[in-house]
DNA sequence: ACAGCACACTTGTCGCTACAACCCTTCCCG
DNA sequence: CGGGAAGGGTTGTAGCGACAAGTGTGCTGT
């Protein structure tokens, strides 16, 4: 716990994420709840569910790709079940497990929210910054990922955001 | 509305920044929570507050430096009043105005929060990263800040972080 | 001098997340 | 093959943030 002080340097760049940290999941947040009634949890939610095979997977391996603890997960199933966009059934491999599918008004609606949030993206994230950046950002990510997941079961594996 | 989708340089840095989004404001909290009983935000406000002259500050003016709208900001300091680690009293220049001042007990939690949390954000943040990475990051930050608020009120500049 | 509008908050309510139990199933090992 | 530990998931509760009013003050113009 011997810890120097941040340099002025170091505190720039910390100010700064920690501006976007507080600043960005709102964006976020209001403009894909205006347009689809959606948290951007949610929209995670139904995106990888809508990329996985048979748009199924089991709850454990969708925590751990929307970097979500199970008992959050759990919640916001349940919720997205009650409208019927996720169906839950039992796993006919393990009696422990449960698995999540997207039902045909949830494909639907990912459909229907993904231009929008894509849009959001662009404009607050990929635009502003240049093709050097952006590579920078992704390398800087995987190192701080590295350190919060050291297990590196999280940080999904997300690879086709881009899905029409 | 008429948007092209991510090509996998760009997926790849937003899954990493939205992976750190979701991940890294857990991880702070949970330790000020643990070794301070307090929330990363209600650090940040009694830091603001630490270091503004006479240690007090207008709500909005605070509100600007934590990146924090005003109902939010007033919840957090009505919660932080009742513990006794700030005082709210009329200012005298706008009848309009309130003003926020750290009191006795109130700094001695700062100093006592604050080398728990530096160490926390150089174990996660700082450290993981080169030299390059951290200016790298700190001219990221400023080019997204610069969408999320465009009127530039927001983004504090926090100078002295490192004040003991 | 007074209408009208903008500003600076505060309060109330609702929804979401974290944390801590809790239950059932599977695995491991003697 | 039985007993304990670990895995997979759900539920309950408390606390925080967003949004939408509501209150009172200051500014502007005519």
């Amino acid at each position: 716990m011997d810890t120097p002080w941040l340099d002025r340097r170091q505190l720039h760049a910390w100010i700064r994420l920690a501006a976007v940290l507080e600043l960005l999941p709102g964006v976020l947040d209001a403009q894909l709840r205006r347009d689809a009634g959606l948290t951007h949890f949610d929209y995670y939610v139904l995106a990888m569910l809508s990329e996985a095979p048979g748009r199924t997977l089991r709850m454990t391996e969708l925590a751990r790709q929307t970097n979500a603890t199970l008992p959050r997960l759990s919640h916001v199933v349940s919720r997205l079940e009650g409208r019927g966009l996720v169906k839950r059934f039992p796993c006919p491999d393990d009696r422990r497990a449960t698995n999540a599918r997207l039902t045909g008004p949830g494909w639907e609606k990912v459909q229907e929210a993904a231009p929008g949030h894509v849009d959001t993206v662009r404009q607050h994230v990929v635009d502003p910054l240049t093709d050097e950046q952006i590579d920078q950002l992704a390398a800087i990510g995987d190192a701080i990922l590295t350190r919060l997941d050291p297990s590196g079961t999280m940080a999904a594996t997300y690879t086709r955001y881009d899905e029409g």
